[in-house]
RNA sequence: GGGGCCGUGGGGUAGCUUGGUCUAGCCUCCCAGCUUGGGGUGCUGGUGACCCGAGUUCAAAUCUCGGCGGCCCCA
């Protein structure tokens, strides 16, 4: 049970069968980097945006929806913005038979969407703040290869944020309030992170600086799974964000995105599976608890009648509960739902029936246990909570075992060559030894940890000047 | 950005070098029936494929070119 060494030596392949032998996605539909997903997977997906939508409507997000074009006039305001992604956009130029006098953008984000509205909206200091958030698809046409809800040309599942404020300081709490929400996201999912600070050239087009979260896949692998941006003014200048002050005055506003894609449901995936599938956290999990009847010849009836009752049971109590009874053998039925991350399964067969029992499969550990009918639905809230809190746990020891000091250039290169993790090592702080980091271990700079106390101890590996703060570096998806 | 490999039933593959014997083999999945039932039950039967287009040829899964799609390596 457990055991994880095609998921960790062969995880490319392990994913993409994953994907559908759980009936996750569909990954052969004929356009590149699109895919279809499949209801189990659909599923998953609705569970972990609906924790999503709670952490923001409770911290004051009103969700909303923009369209989906965008006029390239309107998109080509800000120049950063331009810049940073004019190489991936769609454009759609004609209407029917007609070429369109405006060609329409397919947003790869909606900053140019959004904010011409709040310049609308935008009149005095009593409309703000403005926080608000809209789930959507993009696209960005990738020209690197593409992989299922990792590297994407139509981004399905785009939570992104957009709040404006009166100044500087109310923007920066945003910033830290939205560092803080994802956290709380990351931890019910039980999915580890590192928060950091990304260097400037790698930050956002048209942000004064971004925050990104990255996790680790089993190949060694960073992936980033959510980002913060602090814009400041630069798209209230361009967009002509203005409010009136207490005053009189007017003021442009200071705007603070933050956005999650699919790629957290990758990261929920990978995360959490083994070598027999799937490992869903039951908060998230399309099936939590799955019945499986064990009917032996001529005992049949009272096995499958308590079966129903149990499942009736669980239902009743809320769970999200499923019988299976087709005509199976039960070790085959047992590979099935583990395969698709059943986090319990409950076996109901003769013995169980004579002594009153069930008996409980943990899909993490693979422990059985013998659940007294009568205490069944404490006894699954349990085994759930359980099962919860051994995933996130088992899921942080290994990245933090995967989180290593590199105290110079060979041993950065040891880590993120063998894909061996993070590494953790000091930095001067100028962009010319940060490239030339990067350019030499063949890694990504992440940049330097948000929540990172410790000493910036050591020389910058390039300059041999003493370091102003560490950095973490690692292969990136 | 540069280089390489690949595309055969739903999945995995054999066949391609040397065009014909391919009416395309095998494993798995799937469907039906019986059987079985505490970790992929067994038997019998069945459905199902040469990525698309053009070319060469008497003849193309096989050779050539293009498109689409996938994978890998380097930067």
């Amino acid at each position: 049970m457990a055991k994880r060494e095609r998921w960790q030596k062969n995880f490319s392949e392990w994913f993409s069968d994953i994907l559908r032998d759980a009936d996750i996605m569909e990954t052969r539909y004929p356009v590149k980097g699109l895919f279809v997903w499949l209801p189990h997977g659909l599923k998953l997906r609705n569970s972990v945006l609906g924790i999503m939508r709670r952490l923001l409507e409770e911290s004051g997000h009103q969700e909303v929806l923009f369209p989906q074009l965008i006029p390239e006039n309107l998109f080509k305001k800000e120049a950063e913005h331009i810049r940073g992604f004019e190489g991936q956009v769609y454009w759609v130029t004609h209407g029917g038979h007609d070429k369109l006098d405006v060609k329409l953008a397919l947003r790869p984000t909606s900053e140019t969407s959004i904010y011409p509205m709040f310049s609308l909206w935008i009149r005095s200091h009593a409309d703000l703040p403005i926080k608000l958030y809209q789930v959507v698809n993009i696209f960005r046409y990738e020209t690197k290869m593409t992989k299922p809800m990792i590297r994407l040309r139509e981004v399905t599942t785009f939570k992104e944020a957009h709040t404006a404020h009166a100044d500087a300081d109310e923007a920066e709490a945003q910033v830290m309030e939205a560092v803080k929400i994802y956290k709380r996201f990351f931890d019910e999912l039980g999915v580890p992170y590192v928060v950091s600070k990304r260097p400037p050239w790698d930050t956002f087009a048209g942000a004064r600086y971004s925050i990104a979260f990255d996790t680790l896949a089993p190949d060694g692998r960073t992936l980033q799974i959510g980002t913060v941006h602090n814009l400041g003014q630069n798209f209230a200048k361009v967009y002509g964000l203005k409010y009136e002050a207490a005053g009189g005055k007017h003021h442009y506003v200071y705007q603070t995105c933050y956005g999650i894609s699919e790629r957290v449901i990758a990261a929920v995936i990978m995360v959490h599976g083994d070598d027999n599938g799937l490992c869903l956290p039951p908060n998230v999990a399309p099936i939590q608890v799955v019945v499986v009847p064990i009917p032996y010849k001529a005992k049949e009836a009272p096995v499958e009648q308590i079966a129903t009752a149990v499942k009736n049971e669980l239902a009743t109590a809320g769970f999200r509960a499923h019988l299976d009874d087709r005509n199976l053998r039960p070790g085959n039925k047992f590979y099935y739902w583990e395969r698709r991350g059943v986090p319990l399964r409950l076996e109901i067969g003769p013995e169980d029936v004579a002594k009153e029992q069930v008996t409980a499969v943990l899909r993490d550990t693979g422990e059985k246990r013998a659940i007294p009918r009568k205490a069944l639905g404490t006894k699954v809230k349990q085994m759930l909570d359980e099962i919860a809190e051994n995933l996130r746990e088992r899921a942080w020891k290994l990245f933090r075992e995967s989180l290593k000091d590199a105290p110079d250039l060979g041993a950065t290169k040891g880590i993120v060559k063998k894909r061996g993790g993070i590494a953790r090592l000091p930095w001067c702080g100028q962009e010319s030894c940060g490239k030339e980091i990067e350019e030499q271990t063949g890694g990504d700079m992440l940049g330097e940890e948000l929540d990172g106390a410790q000493a910036p101890a050591g020389t910058c590996p390039i300059c041999s000047k003493r370091a102003k703060t560490s950095v973490l570096v690692a292969k990136a998806y």
